[in-house]
DNA sequence: TTGCATTCCATGCTTTCCCATGTAGTATCT
DNA sequence: AGATACTACATGGGAAAGCATGGAATGCAA
């Protein structure tokens, strides 16, 4: 098991779209570089996908690398494999960490998220995402029903347990 | 069966954030690191959570894997799954004991629990949690109705065997 | 040469590292 | 038994390194 993203937080998006990427997660990406070596700064890969999604999705080449190939494993010319397709290789690009610990969202991404000044970064294991910060508390609101319909005191670890559910 | 925390008390926590691990937790974070190794300090994951949560809750490394496990089973995108996704990898960070034995509580976690230079450390079996230890006096009073309302002399071990209950 | 992107420098602040000290508790010696 | 030496643990302080961020300078292409 390698090591997994964790934290999560805002950073500043400067005019020119430079953002930092979080210390602890710069050591994540680094061992999720093969490539990388002493003295070098890692690259990852960013996927940004269709309209639907509001986020960026950020991946470890490692992981990155896991993903092509279950695509790769799934049948030639399927539908869900030439969607697949164009998300992950068509609506993706890679990015790499300069010397300060920062990478430059390129414009065209920015807008799409709707990013101006500040970026939250959100940890989810293997992957990292990246939101507006109003659309992510947004679009965390549901889930906090499930905690609050939770009975007072209750342990938000009997989650596990519970098997499906919605 | 692994070793436990066991034990509580509390521990200075300096300008910088630092506090002693007590020494009995650090042989059981050692042992539930598998990447420890002679002269290496362990480390663990400490799960801060949303503002409902007083206090911070920490896990060793094996501990760790075995709720990212049970997570990575759930149903992909149901709402339990979430919700324990982003406390349980976007709201938490990881730790690694220096030298002298302790870690640094980074100032936004100090903060969330209201911590300023004294932590309450009770162990919880396989994790062990840091409270402000006024909030954990308070957090205490509810049990203590519990042994009031046992007869006079009863032994507390009875309630290993009253099953369910609350 | 105007607009954009890439490099290089600058700074305030936080975190880490290294060393020092006090205090128990235990072991050792006489 | 009493005094001394050791060791482990908890804690503190200062210096050095790292981090997040901003601005200027340089390169390049339309």
């Amino acid at each position: 098991m390698v090591r997994r993203f964790r934290g999560e937080g805002v950073q500043k998006v400067d005019t020119k779209g430079r953002v930092s990427i979080p210390a602890s997660y710069r050591t994540v990406l680094r061992d999720g570089d093969p490539h990388w070596s002493e003295g070098k700064m890692p690259e990852f890969v960013i996927v940004y996908g269709d309209s639907r999604r509001d986020f960026l999705e950020c991946f470890t080449v490692d992981a990155a690398n896991e993903v092509d190939e279950r695509i790769s494993r799934m049948p030639r010319g399927s539908r869900k494999r030439r969607a697949l397709e164009r998300l992950f290789n068509g609506q993706s690009l890679s990015a790499s960490v300069d010397e300060t610990g920062r990478i430059v969202l390129p414009l065209r991404q920015r807008q799409k998220i709707d990013i101006k000044d500040n970026a939250y970064f959100v940890a989810m294991g293997d992957t990292f995402q990246i939101w507006k910060p109003e659309t992510y508390l947004a679009s965390e609101a549901p889930l906090d029903e499930v905690l609050d319909t939770m009975p007072e005191g209750a342990d938000i670890w009997t989650l596990l347990d519970d098997g499906e559910g919605d």
